[in-house]
RNA sequence: GGUGAGGUGGAUGAGUGGCUGAAAUCAACGGUUUGCUAAACCGUCGUACGGGCUUAAACCUGUACCGAGGGUUCGAAUCCCUCCCUCACCGCCA
């Protein structure tokens, strides 16, 4: 959520930025409607509080009054203050659908992307940051996609996710269910060696939660909702573990703050369809490794830069070739600031695959969250939070099936045999 | 799930209708004193949103907030209702 400073002093800007995700004119209204609302609600407020003084002296004056015993000045007095409270009651009616109207507009209003994000409506539009410099691999003829591997050795059956919940929940067998072990805490071994804490966070969440990070209200219908207990299964480490310092006001001192958790995430992912969702490319259940970091404002994009360091050495380490894009305005998450995303390039099926997404929110999320910091002038001030897979899962385990095949077996990466236990898989 | 007791500022903890935004103590911060440490003494010490105010700081000032939301009252941390949470015991259970 946008702090208001964006619709007065930098509406400029903010304009700028939405224009950049493709917003049209009618859409570009409310940035006006909000700065109207917002100096309204101000003259509201101030008549409001003048009233509600007169109310507050009056009453001890009545209280004085009848410690006094002069009843009648009291009576009097009631009266007077009587009146002030209708109009209290009706001013205060409009104060709150102002307050609602405002709210509402501001929860349709994404973040404003970074100078440096490149404009463009689609994917296609992204920007390539980083290109794969090396060849990339090519396959000896016969190779196998990763679907066809997992049921030629055993490694994950998803006709039987089925059977047993429903499509897009896989299950992992044999030396398939070890390397998915193996990836997390290879990725979890990785981040506590860069710093961050590790935490275990719960799967499900309260609104509040999902709120703050921004899943609700916009992806509502993405998530899986426990009606019965009004909890949501969380689609990313993200919303758990950034909410662990939600509401709180940090020294300064303390930060930068870096944590990260593994945790299954839950996507109902509704409307994809086609080649997409083969396989493990797109499921409803998949385990990934999130990074998140609380930074000052100063810092966030350095931070950032960190973050992509951190994935690219994972992906060096799984050697895997990939690419690192920057989303352009059309295709960045509502909440995001900047996003790169990493794509592997999966060999089999000759394409690249999504399987991180590191973003700065600036101060969209911690806004949400009230999430501040105590700055050197003592002052509370809104930090900075960002987030990143380091690294999903199943696509990452796509891609290694995939790319290490060898006619006779599947090559297990160096950096990984200490965790799976074995070097091959045949 | 049942019964009982509770939820007050960074912490402990007073406060049962009227200068109580909230005593006191501790912690923290600034200062004085001091060979060092310690101690003592003085001071500061919640958040949000407004107004004075024109860009900012400082300062002054108003309103709201004592788990959340409603209600009673001229006036609510204090009384009433609903909900949430915590603790204890019982039940159930990995």
């Amino acid at each position: 959520m946008l702090t208001f400073n964006y619709f007065t002093n930098l509406k400029d800007k903010t304009i700028a930025g939405l224009k950049k995700r493709n917003w049209d004119e009618q859409k570009l209204q409310w940035v006006d409607e909000i700065a109207l609302l917002d100096s309204e609600r101000k003259e509201l407020q101030t008549a409001l509080d003048q009233l509600k003084m007169q109310v507050n002296q009056a009453s001890r004056q009545i209280g004085n009054l009848m410690k006094e015993g002069r009843h009648q000045e009291a009576e009097t007095t009631k009266n007077q203050v009587a009146g002030h409270k209708s109009e209290i009651t009706s001013l205060e009616e409009k104060f709150r659908t102002n307050k609602e109207r405002i709210q509402e507009l501001l929860l349709k209003i994404p973040n404003i992307p970074h100078e440096s994000v490149p404009p463009g409506a689609s994917p296609e539009d992204n920007e390539v940051f980083k290109a794969w410099k090396a060849p990339l691999p090519e396959l000896f003829p016969g190779a196998l996609s990763h679907w066809d591997l997992a049921e030629k050795y055993q490694l994950f059956d998803l006709k039987l996710g089925v059977k047993i919940t429903g499509a897009g929940f896989p299950l992992y067998r044999g030396k398939g269910a070890k390397l998915q072990r193996a990836l997390i805490q290879f990725f979890l071994d990785q981040a506590t060696a860069a710093g961050y804490e590790e935490i275990i966070p719960p799967l499900l969440v309260n609104a509040d939660t999902a709120m703050a990070t921004g899943q609700l209200p916009d992806k509502d219908g993405q998530m899986y909702y426990c009606e019965r207990d009004q909890l949501y299964l969380i689609p990313t480490a993200e919303v758990p573990v950034t909410n662990v310092y939600r509401d709180e006001i940090l020294e300064e001192s303390a930060l930068p703050i870096k944590l990260c958790g593994y945790t299954p995430c839950f996507r109902r992912e509704a409307g994809s369809y086609g080649a997409d969702v083969k396989g493990l490319n797109r499921v409803h259940q998949f385990d990934k490794v999130e990074i998140v970091r609380l930074e000052h404002p100063d810092h966030s994009y350095q931070a950032l830069d960190k973050m992509l360091e951190h994935v690219s050495g994972l992906l060096d380490r799984l050697e895997l070739p990939y690419r690192i894009l920057k989303l352009c305005g059309g295709d960045m998450g509502f909440t995001s600031a900047l996003t790169y995303d990493f794509e592997i390039f999966s060999a089999a099926q000759k394409k690249w695959l999504e399987v991180s997404s590191v973003s700065n929110f600036e101060t969209f999320q911690s806004n949400r969250m009230k999430l501040r910091f105590r700055n050197a002038e003592g002052k509370t001030q809104l930090l900075h939070t960002l987030n990143g897979s380091a690294l999903a899962l199943a696509r990452i385990v796509a891609g290694l099936l995939e790319n290490h095949q060898t006619p006779d077996g599947i090559r297990i990466p160096a950096a990984l045999q200490p965790y799976t236990g074995f070097s091959r898989i045949d």
